[in-house]
RNA sequence: GGAGAGGUGGCUGAGUGGUCGAAAGCAGCGGUUUGCUAAACCGUCGUAGGGGCAUUAAACCUCUACCGGGGGUUCGAAUCCCCCCCUCUCCGCCA
């Protein structure tokens, strides 16, 4: 959500800046619905005014133990008069808002022009992507064949795009949390916290899944609460409504939660393996910080995500979305890409995101400093990582010729194995 | 799930139909006093939106809305009625 006044101030660059985004800003219906809400709302106020006036009137002539029939006939006239007013007034106000909600937040000066994801540009790479003796297999055949992913009762139990973990390859998930949040925890400064997975509407508003998004999240019925598609909307929401202390920022957080998201408009997208499940758990990273300092957090954030990547040896670059590939909410975005061998190709494992103030404003969410003036804080967040997608890249990268599963060093502490083969685990 | 008690400004807390945006206290801010600290005293102190406004912004004036949320009654609602949400206590049930 922009700030109003600025936003109808610039309307004109504003409008060509989110042009580079492939979204056109109707400039004239803007200004029109902007006024003819405005013109609505003086009335009504008008009139409001009169009818309190009159009405302080008719209580100081009652008290004078006069009679008051007719003023107040004509008062109620007034009331119904504002009543049709304030119809027209809500009507305009909601699809203004509707309007206001549906913007997507402006692109920062250092993002690239640019169409779609061929536009995206690489700004660095680790690692060396493993040289096989023989021909690599994409997870979604070792995995069953290890025993340690099950596709087909995952199917029975649920439907498509779901899994399950058996054996170590359960355990392999389980490590990797831990793994992560000890990481980020003990080494990057984040604190943890485990929030509730299923959300309210107000907290998909904060930040900036609702109202345009809908249909990628999962309802449940008969309640208010949807199935959280990214630990960003309980972690980014815990501040909703409330005025941090500037002094303390940034504030980390990191959660670890399952992921839920209905991949509407995905069929025929990755339908093999656990790239892209209904399901999916991930470690998240979350911060709060004062507008002046978010694009340094932003920095560190990222390097915080690809921290996981460095110390786990698996080979990464990460890119800068380009305007036309940007998140509705982000202002700027690196997506950290890991090497699947199984693919031959690099998938995003992290999404790093500075929304500045666009989630402050729609979710309420200021710092202030002493006694200076409360400002919109900036929110960003990244994933740190996204643990399916890590395992699959464990899996494929660190895969042997006789098909079993090397687990890198800085895990085996955590998985209490040092490989994983073809025997399973899986009955 | 059942019974009860609550939800008012940054906090505590009064207000049960008519200058109530809301008493009082605390905290905050400005000032007087003061060797310093403290105290005392005086003043000030919510948010959002519209209009005045004209080239932007600030300041100022003014109006409107906001006492958990949404409807209703009334000339007029923090106050009365209905629905919902949240918190607390007890019972039941469960992990």
């Amino acid at each position: 959500m922009h700030d109003l006044a600025f936003f109808r101030a610039n309307l004109d660059a504003i409008g060509e800046r989110i042009s580079t985004r492939g979204m056109t800003l109707d400039r004239t219906q803007f200004r029109e619905l902007d006024s003819k809400r405005r013109a609505a709302v003086t009335e009504a106020e008008t009139l409001r005014a009169r009818r309190n006036a009159e009405s302080q009137q008719i209580s100081k002539l009652k008290k004078q133990g006069l009679d008051t029939t007719g003023q107040q006939a004509n008062v109620r006239g007034i009331g119904d008069h504002i009543a049709a007013l304030e119809e027209q007034v809500k009507a305009l106000e909601d699809e203004f808002r509707t309007l206001m909600a549906g913007i997507p937040n402006l692109p920062h000066e250092s993002v690239p022009v640019g169409h779609s994801s061929e536009d995206n540009a690489e700004v660095r790479r680790r690692g060396t992507p493993p040289a096989f003796s023989f021909e690599p297999k994409a997870h979604w055949d070792l995995g069953p064949e290890l025993g340690i992913l099950d596709f087909e009762r995952a199917a029975k139990v649920t439907g498509a795009r779901f899994a399950v973990y058996w054996g170590l390859g359960a355990r392999l998930e389980r490590a990797l949390i831990n793994f992560m949040l000890d990481v980020h925890t003990r080494e990057h400064g984040y604190t943890e916290v485990l929030p509730p997975f299923l959300i309210n509407s107000a907290s998909l508003f904060g930040t900036g899944q609702l109202p345009k998004f809908a249909a990628d999240v999962f309802k449940c019925e008969n309640f208010d609460f949807w199935l959280a598609p990214t630990a960003e909307v309980p972690v980014t929401n815990l501040y909703r409504d409330e005025t941090l202390d500037a002094d303390k920022l940034p504030i980390n957080l990191c959660a670890y939660t399952p992921c839920f998201r209905s991949e509407a408009g995905s069929y025929g997208k990755d339908v093999r393996g656990i790239i892209r499940q209904h399901q999916f758990q991930k470690v998240e990273l979350v911060k709060f910080t004062r507008a002046g300092q978010s694009y340094d957090e932003l920095e560190k954030l990222t390097a915080d995500a690809e921290d996981i990547l460095n110390r786990l040896g698996l080979p990464f670059r990460t890119v800068i979305l380009c305007t036309g590939d940007l998140g509705f909410s982000s202002a700027k975005t690196y997506d950290v890409e890991v090497w699947l061998p199984g693919q031959n190709a690099f998938r995003e494992i992290s999404s790093c995101s500075n929304f500045e103030a666009f989630q402050a404003r729609r979710a309420g969410i200021r710092a202030k400093s002493g006694q200076g003036k409360a400002e919109y804080a900036h929110t960003l967040n990244g994933s740190g990582l996204a643990v399916g997608r890590t395992w699959v890249a464990i899996v494929e990268n660190y895969q042997q010729s006789d098909g079993s599963v090397i687990i890198p060093e800085a895990l085996r502490t955590y998985v209490d194995a040092e490989r994983i083969t073809p025997r399973g685990e899986m009955r």
